[in-house]
RNA sequence: GCGGGGGUGGCUGAGCCUGGCCAAAAGCGGCGGACUUAAGAUCCGCUCCUGUAGAGGUUCGAGGGUUCGAAUCCCUUCCCCCGCACCA
């Protein structure tokens, strides 16, 4: 990489005043020097790069403060692990497709790609002007052929995994978008469409799957191996894979013989034959008092057709949405597999097509639902289960229990169930499931398979061709990408009114066939573009797969929570499916993932449609880019929300406006510095080490708001510094070179520029992560020795009506009550005073010694590990100037050998003596 | 209902995993002081109660327990937020 000069420009800041800086002449300047020297570039060659992701934008029209939140702690992960020496992979791309570009497209009578690629150029620069420090080489853009095909090809190579399946699907549809929309995109009871809030519509449409269900399992299990993700996530994923361990068994049912169900004349009895049912209970067979059908089982809808009643309830009464369940007689009867019992069946609408089979055994002794059922309709209730007894034999029956007023729906003991009596639940329905001819275990899952047709333009099309004779038919490889064709304005899917683009031959056999007309869920384009970014140019695969190897999983992913199930459950079973047929090594795309918190304005979710947002925009040409981020990150945890406040945003830029008038004083000479070093420089300095110590390992937990405190905190330190002192020169420097560093991750532009101020060479972006020269241990007893000892100070004086101090004396321990103490915390000794005066030197100290050892003994438990006497001596000296600027009184610190013995003789480890002369 | 996350000082919010250094970080608000003609900004303190030498008392939703010791561990209970849900 070639290295950097800087651009023959005027200075773009003047005097900078200490309001202000010319945040814009800042950015401006950086960005385009950034840009000139490539200096976020990945090469190809790298090396098992840290892979930080932010969740593709879809290029709606304008960068939003969600998108800026998102991006910002991206990046500053990004940057703060280039700054510590690691490889980074941090690209950026565009989820192109989708349905707001065809009414955009509408209402302006241009064309969906038009109008997506606007939107995508007017992102891209926002991104750039906030520095986001992006690969544009690897820019993905999922609307253009390039990527597209490569949907194609993967649904080619998923079919040929036996992973694609069209069937006649009942879908939710939306009146209003004209579209289907998968179970996810409809919300709320209300069943509306997630984009318009239209209630949503059923309708029978052919669909592709794929099927998602076939690693039901697989998506389930490695839920738990998941450790870097935030646990609601691995929550709602366990939800909505929904997976249950029961047991389907089969009901006969039946027209009793000789009942007269109004038909007209007396016929054999029907027989429906074996009904299958699916129980999580079986333990409760033998309480079953009715049989219940889904609305749309194909048993009710053959009854519905002849029978009136039947009919009423499944076309009109049925409310599967209402709190009441439903339901109306049909008159036949279904066999008790275990009793033999003739069990009423009833078409209710409580019971779910796909949910289970659709049909299932009503329990009301041991289910609520049940249980509110049968006492509408006047079936029996049954109890079956008695609690388990305390201090159950494990064998004997026991009373009982009453269910008429309330169902019991826990596990306990077996009653009324005949040879069942007295086991417990458990090994009952072991049992039973082994013992009912037509029992079988069974698991159910919620997830059901992927519907991914959309009646749309705006997509990836479906790579097939209808052929008369053929059938459906993939288009061949060497056939793709199939392309869009032009736009058609028209109310209808645009694919279909494309007369010329559907007419086709069939790559079987020849003959003249048509296109599928449909084209694909856009978050297909989402599983997998993640691995696009890793050679993203690649012509002959969607993916390098040694690269892939070297480079996935992403590292850091990070992205709204609205994401949690369909997009990041998507991304999971691709990757699956690609180890398994296309050699991609892992099995899991997002190592760590960070769901951030929502931006919000007055304690609420900023809103367009109420009008209460913020526009990054303005905030950026008003404070600049730098504040913005900083502000961002400071004021929160990233996975919390928090309120966007302009005075906050106001105080970030004067804090920036102060850390620049530092450095730009120091670097103009105007700060008097001192030649020799003092105490006041050893604080300082100690002070530059402990920031760099704490902000380090907090950038690396992502938690950025404690970081940048200890940063502005540190900015803080050197300004009391020049105030208060004649910095020593090095020190000075150093914390100015330090504060700007730690800074960089989150201000990279002016840093920049203060890093250029400093005279340093090449990039700040580019710079070493400061190391410190203590570990964080020593850092928190350190200001801890201060704090408390500071605080003592203002205690006494205050306490005991001190006005005017006029010398402060502050006595470290002797040393042997550290090396006692030592002794002491390591002891488990029963005579601690007897091991520590084992010691000669503690001996030595007798009265004292023995006193000492009284003190250690009483709290014994609680001694740990302090610093050592030169450690608190130190520490004490090179703090005591901040107690001598308070009191405006000298202080003096000294070693307990060179103070007066009375004095001396308080002090303990951690708790110096302090005498106070008026 | 099930599952997940929470309830900390005037507010926001850390600490809780790995009990003692915790009357409990930090910020905001409030109070006092410095600087200033003033305001703002900035800086230094204070901000549970009592106390003429660093002390004592009462606190971390409520109640109980474990422990020498609990904001931190265990049990019970109440409340809040989020996700799922007539799920058989």
């Amino acid at each position: 990489m070639e290295k950097y000069r800087t651009p023959t420009l005027p200075r773009v800041y003047k005097q900078m005043s200490q309001e202000a800086y010319d945040h814009t002449a800042v950015e401006d300047r950086w960005q385009e020097a950034w840009a000139d020297a490539d200096v976020y570039r990945t090469p190809d060659e790298v090396d098992d790069p840290t892979y930080v992701l932010g969740m593709y934008p879809y290029p709606s029209g304008k960068l939003h403060m969600g998108h800026v939140r998102n991006y910002t702690i991206t990046d500053a992960y990004a940057r703060f692990r280039r700054m510590c020496g690691d490889e980074v992979l941090h690209p950026m791309g565009w989820d192109a497709f989708g349905l707001p570009a065809e009414n955009a497209a509408k209402e302006r009578d241009t064309n969906p790609r038009d109008w997506t690629m606007d939107c995508i150029d007017t992102m891209r620069s926002q991104m750039r002007s906030m520095g986001f420090g992006y690969d544009w080489n690897r820019e993905v853009t999922t609307c253009t052929p390039e990527y597209y095909r490569w949907n194609q090809w993967l649904f080619r190579r998923f079919h040929e995994a036996g992973l694609v399946e069209r069937r006649d699907a009942e879908v939710n549809w939306c009146p209003s978008c004209e579209t289907v929309l998968a179970d996810e995109q409809v919300e709320g009871d209300d069943e509306l469409c997630w984009r318009c809030d239209t209630a949503v519509e059923a309708r029978e449409l052919d669909q592709w799957f794929l099927k998602i269900t076939a690693y039901a399992d697989e998506l389930l299990e490695d839920i738990d191996e998941l450790e870097g993700w935030p646990n609601s996530v691995r929550q709602m994923q366990r939800n909505w894979i929904g997976r249950q361990h029961g047991t389907t068994l089969t009901f006969d049912v039946s027209e009793p013989g000789g009942a007269s169900d109004g038909r007209e004349e007396a016929t054999e009895p029907r027989e429906y034959g074996a009904v299958e049912a699916f129980t999580t209970r079986v333990d409760t067979v033998c309480g079953a008092t009715f049989f219940a059908l889904a609305p749309d089982h194909p048993i009710s809808e053959a009854l519905a057709a002849e029978d009136d009643a039947v009919h009423e309830f499944v076309h009109h009464e049925a409310d599967p949405d209402g709190d009441e369940p439903n339901g109306v007689e049909t008159g036949l009867t279904a066999t008790n597999p275990v009793t033999g019992e003739e069990l009423p069946v009833f078409v209710a609408d409580f019971v779910l097509s796909d949910v289970g089979t659709g049909a299932l055994m009503g329990v009301p002794g041991h289910d609520e639902r049940d249980h509110a059922f049968a006492a509408k309709m006047g079936v029996d209730i049954e109890p079956v289960i008695a609690p388990t007894p305390d201090g159950w034999d494990g064998e004997s029956v026991p009373d009982v229990p009453d269910v008429s007023e309330a169902a019991f729906t826990d596990d306990g003991v077996l009653v009324n169930s005949g040879e069942y009596d007295g086991l417990d639940s458990e090994t009952a329905r072991e049992r039973l499931t082994a013992a009912i001819e037509t029992a079988e275990q069974s698991v159910q899952y919620q997830l059901r398979d992927w519907g991914i047709s959309r009646q749309r333009y705006w997509g990836t099309p479906i790579p097939v061709v209808h052929c008369d004779d053929c059938g459906p038919v993939l288009v061949p490889e060497s056939d793709l990408p199939v392309e869009l064709p032009e736009f058609v304005n028209t109310t209808g899917n645009p694919l279909d009114a494309a007369a010329e683009w559907k007419q086709t031959a069939c790559p079987a056999c020849g003959e003249p066939a048509v296109r599928e007309t449909d084209t694909m869920d856009t978050f297909v384009d989402s599983s997998w573009y993640f691995l696009r970014y890793v050679s993203p140019g690649l012509a002959d695969a969607p993916f390098d797969r040694d690269r892939a190897n070297d480079w996935m999983p992403v590292d850091q992913y990070v992205g709204g929570i609205e994401h949690a199930v369909m997009h990041l459950l998507y991304s999971r079973f691709f990757t699956k499916v690609l180890a398994d047929h296309e050699g991609l090594d892992h099995r899991e795309p997002f190592t760590n993932l960070l769901a951030q918190g929502m931006v919000q304005l007055d304690g609420e979710k900023m809103s367009k449609s109420t009008g209460n947002v913020v526009s990054p925009q303005r905030i950026v040409d008003e404070y600049g880019a730098d504040t913005a981020r900083l502000f961002m990150l400071q004021a929160a945890q990233p996975e919390r929300d928090f309120d966007w406040s302009e005075e906050g945003v106001r105080s970030t830029h004067r804090f920036l406006a102060r850390l620049t008038d530092l450095v730009e004083g120091y670097a103009a000479g105007d700060v008097a510095t001192g030649a020799d070093r003092t105490t006041v420089d050893d604080y300082v300095a100690d002070e530059v080490d402990a920031a760099v110590a704490i902000a380090g390992a907090e950038y690396d937990d992502l938690t950025f708001n404690v970081a940048l405190r200890e940063a502005q905190a540190l900015v803080g330190t050197l300004r009391s510094y020049r105030e208060h002192a004649d910095p020593h020169p090095e020190v000075y420097e150093r914390g100015l070179d330090v504060a700007v560093r730690l800074l960089a991750p989150v201000t990279p532009h002016l840093a920049e520029e203060l890093w250029e101020t400093l005279g340093r060479d090449g990039f700040v972006v580019a710079a070493d992560w400061p190391a410190a020269a203590v570990d964080r241990e020593t850092v928190e007893r350190r200001r801890r020795l201060v704090k408390n000892t500071r605080e003592d100070v203002r205690d006494i004086v205050e306490v005991a009506g001190i006005d005017d101090p006029e010398r402060i004396d502050v006595v470290v321990a002797p040393d042997w009550k550290y090396d006692a103490l030592a002794i002491a915390a390591d002891s488990d000794a029963d005579n601690l005073i007897g091991e520590l005066m084992a010691e000669d030197h503690i001996r030595e100290q007798g009265d004292a010694a023995a006193a000492y050892g009284q003190d250690l003994q009483a709290e014994r438990e609680a001694l740990s590990e302090t610093l050592s006497g030169d450690e608190e001596y130190e520490a004490l000296r090179a703090a005591a100037w901040l107690i001598e600027r308070e009191f405006d009184a000298p202080v003096v610190v000294e070693r307990a050998g060179d103070a007066d013995p009375d004095t001396a003789a308080q002090a303990a480890p951690g708790r110096p003596a302090i005498d106070i002369a008026e």
